[in-house]
DNA sequence: GTGAAAGCGCTAACAA
DNA sequence: TTGTTAGCGCTTTCAC
C-alpha cells in the first residue's frame, strides 16, 4: 500500500502560480486564449506540486466520463476460451484509446450478477456501454435501456423487431451463410447437411436463415442443432450420419463445430472433402488452419467489428443524445452489417 | 442510443418524500436512525422516481469508488489464451463481487498504454490496483506508487528486494520446483534436466532456484532456457537431446512447455516415463490431462491466488492508510506464498 | 430522529 | 486574456 498524500487540487496549483482558478483549469483542460507566460507558470506548478485532476469532481460538472463499459453476457470461462472476444476486445480497444477513452470490462457470471451491472451502469460511471452475447431472453437490455446508457450491441439483438433505437455491429450472417451453401451446391453437392448453433442466438439463426434461402425444399433431416462447441459438432455429426448417411456437404454453424464434424467423418472412414465437403463459419485461424484437411469456412473481420462498435458508440456520444449513427436523423434501428467471405482452403 | 432523461436527484427524492434530502441519503446508504414510517417513505420514492445515486457525487465526498483496477500488463492476445489469467481474474472477480466492488480491467498493449494506465490509476478512479505480470524492468510499477494507488502485486515482483512496502501474492515456486526434481530423483533419475522460463519473471527464475536446490552440482548443459510456450518448450528439448543425450528426466518449468518437450521426445523415440521422466508445472488441466502420457506437474491453486490478492487489497483498503497485510504493523515486504502440491499423472 | 448548511474539486458562464 | 462566482449531487457534521 501507499502512503495516503492528500494530493493537491487546482486551488493548490492555482496558489502556487499565482492565478486563479479558472486559469489552471483552462491550462489543464488545453482550453485557448492563455498567454503562453502564465500557462508555463501553471505547468510548472502542475509538475512541482505533481497535481492529477480529481476525475470525479471533474465528472460530476462535465458529465463525462472518458470511459465505455464493455459487457459480456457470458461466463468468464467461455470469454477467455474464445479468441472471438479477444479480437473484437482489440479492435474496441484501439478505438476507444485512440479517442483517449478508458475500457471497463464487466464481467457477469449468470444471473446474479446482471442487478450489479445494471447498477453500474445506471451509477453514471460511464459514458456509453458495448454489450455482448445476449441470448433472447436476457434481461440485461432492459436494465441498460432503463439506466439510459447509450449502447451499442455486438451482433443483431434478438429482440430488434420489437423496440425502436437500437444500434448494432453485426456479420452478414445470412448472407455469409447462403454463400456456404451456394458454394457447396456450386461443387456439385445435393445432400447438404447443416449443424446449425444455439438458435437462441441471431447469429446461429441466422445463419440457418441463409441456409434455407439457398435449400428451400431440403430434407428437414438433414438440419441438425448444435452448440457452437466442438463436442456438439461431434454430437451433431454423429446424429446426421445415422439419419442420412448418404449426405454428402456439410455447412457447419462455427468453426468449432465442423473440426468436432471432421473428427467424426474421418472415424466414419469418410473422406473429407472427396465424400462430404465441409464449410465451416468465422475463419478462426487457430481452428481452421490446424483441422485435417484445412478448413473452407465464411470470414468475418472480427477486429473490424470491435472498432466499429467503438466508432459508432463515441461518435453518437460526440453527436449529444440522440443520432447514433451516421443514417439520416430520425432513421429507424440502425444495424451495421458487416461483409463476409468465403475462405476456401481444402475441405471444401 | 437513448433519450436523455434527466436523471432523478437526491433532492427530487426528497422532495416527493417530504423529507430532507440527509434523510433520503441515510435510508439509501442502509445508516441507522430513521424512523421505519419515514424510511418506508423514502423507499417509495426513490422507486417511483427510478433514482439512482450519482457516483461521481458520491465519490467526490466520500473518495471511495468502490472498485479496483485489475492491470494486466501483457498484450491483450496473451491473456485471453492463457487460462492462468482466467482463472485468476475469476478469483478476484468473486472475491471482489462478494465485497460489492467492481473490476476495472485494464488492458496494456504495450509501452505506450502504460502511460494511459498510470493517468488512470492517478486521477482516482479507482481505490486499489491489482497488477500483474511485471517483468524486471517494467515502468509501471512507478508509475503506480507515484500515483498513491494502493496495490497488491500477482506473482513477487523482481524488484522487491529494494523497495519496501510491498504487498504480493504468489505460489511457492521455489519449493514447488525442489519437489518436482526431488520427485525425479526419488524415481532413481540421476540426468535431470530443467526447460526454465523467461528469467525476466519472477516465477521463472524461483522455478530454477528451486531446481538448483535439490541439484547443486548438476551439470550445466541439462539447464536450458525456455520460453513458457510450447514451441519453446519443443526448441529447448531438441537442444536438449543434442548436448546430453544421456537425460534421463526433464523438469519444464510449466506444462505449456512440457507438453511441447512431451512431442518431441516421441518424435526422437524416447518413452516417457521409462526412458525419460518428465514432470510439469501449474498443473493447468486443458493441457496436463490432455497430454500423451497425461502429464506429473505442480498444482498451485490459482483462483486462490486472485481471491487472495483481492481479499488483501480490500483489507487494506479498509484499514485505511496503512497496515494491508495481517503482519504485524511496520512489518517489511509482506508477500503471501500459497503451497503448491505434486499431482502424479503417468509422465513420472 | 431529522433538518440545515457546509463543503468535496472541478468547470463554465459571466464580468471585468 | 483573466478572475469571480455559481453550482454539479452528494455526504456529513452539527444543531434542533
Amino acid at each position: 500500500m501507499t502512503d495516503i498524500a492528500p494530493r493537491p487540487t487546482l486551488e493548490a496549483v492555482a496558489a502556487r502560480a499565482g492565478v486563479s482558478r479558472a486559469t489552471v483549469s483552462r491550462v489543464v483542460n488545453g482550453a485557448a486564449g492563455v498567454r503562453e507566460a502564465l500557462a508555463a507558470r501553471v505547468r510548472r506548478a502542475v509538475e512541482e506540486l505533481g497535481y492529477v485532476p480529481n476525475q470525479a469532481a471533474r465528472s460530476l460538472v462535465t458529465r463525462r466520463h472518458d470511459a465505455v463499459a464493455v459487457v459480456v453476457a457470458e461466463p468468464e470461462a467461455r470469454v477467455f476460451a474464445d479468441p472471438f472476444f479477444a479480437l473484437q476486445l482489440r479492435g474496441i480497444g484501439k478505438e476507444l484509446t485512440a479517442h483517449d477513452n478508458q475500457l471497463v470490462l464487466l464481467l457477469t457470471e449468470g444471473r446474479e450478477d446482471h442487478a450489479r451491472v445494471g447498477r453500474y451502469l445506471a451509477g453514471g460511471h460511464v459514458d456509453g456501454a458495448l454489450v455482448f452475447s445476449l441470448h433472447l431472453d436476457d434481461p440485461l437490455p432492459g436494465l441498460i435501456q432503463r439506466a439510459g446508457v447509450p449502447t451499442v450491441f455486438g451482433g443483431r439483438p434478438g429482440w430488434s423487431d420489437g423496440r425502436g433505437d437500437v444500434v448494432y455491429v453485426d456479420s452478414d450472417n445470412r448472407g455469409g451463410a447462403r454463400d456456404a451453401v451456394r458454394h457447396l451446391a456450386a461443387l456439385g453437392r445435393t445432400r447438404i447437411a447443416h449443424i446449425t448453433g444455439p438458435l437462441d442466438q441471431t447469429s446461429a439463426a441466422d445463419r440457418l436463415a441463409g441456409y434455407r434461402d439457398v435449400m428451400a425444399d431440403a430434407d428437414p433431416a438433414l438440419v441438425v442443432r448444435g452448440d457452437f462447441t466442438p463436442g456438439g459438432g461431434e454430437h451433431a455429426m454423429r446424429g446426421l450420419l445415422a439419419r442420412c448417411p448418404d449426405l454428402d456437404a456439410v455447412f457447419a454453424a462455427n468453426d468449432l463445430m465442423a473440426a468436432g464434424a471432421l473428427r467424426v467423418l474421418r472415424a466414419h472412414g469418410r473422406r473429407v472433402p472427396e465424400d462430404v465437403a465441409v464449410v465451416g463459419f468465422d475463419d478462426m485461424l487457430s481452428v481452421a488452419e490446424q483441422t485435417e484437411p484445412a478448413l473452407t469456412t465464411v470470414r468475418q473481420d472480427i477486429e473490424e467489428m470491435g472498432r466499429l462498435m467503438a466508432r459508432l458508440l463515441l461518435c453518437g456520444l460526440d453527436g449529444e443524445a440522440g443520432a447514433p449513427a451516421p443514417g439520416p436523423p430520425g432513421s429507424a434501428p440502425s444495424g451495421v452489417i458487416l461483409p463476409t467471405t468465403l475462405i476456401r482452403r481444402t475441405s471444401a
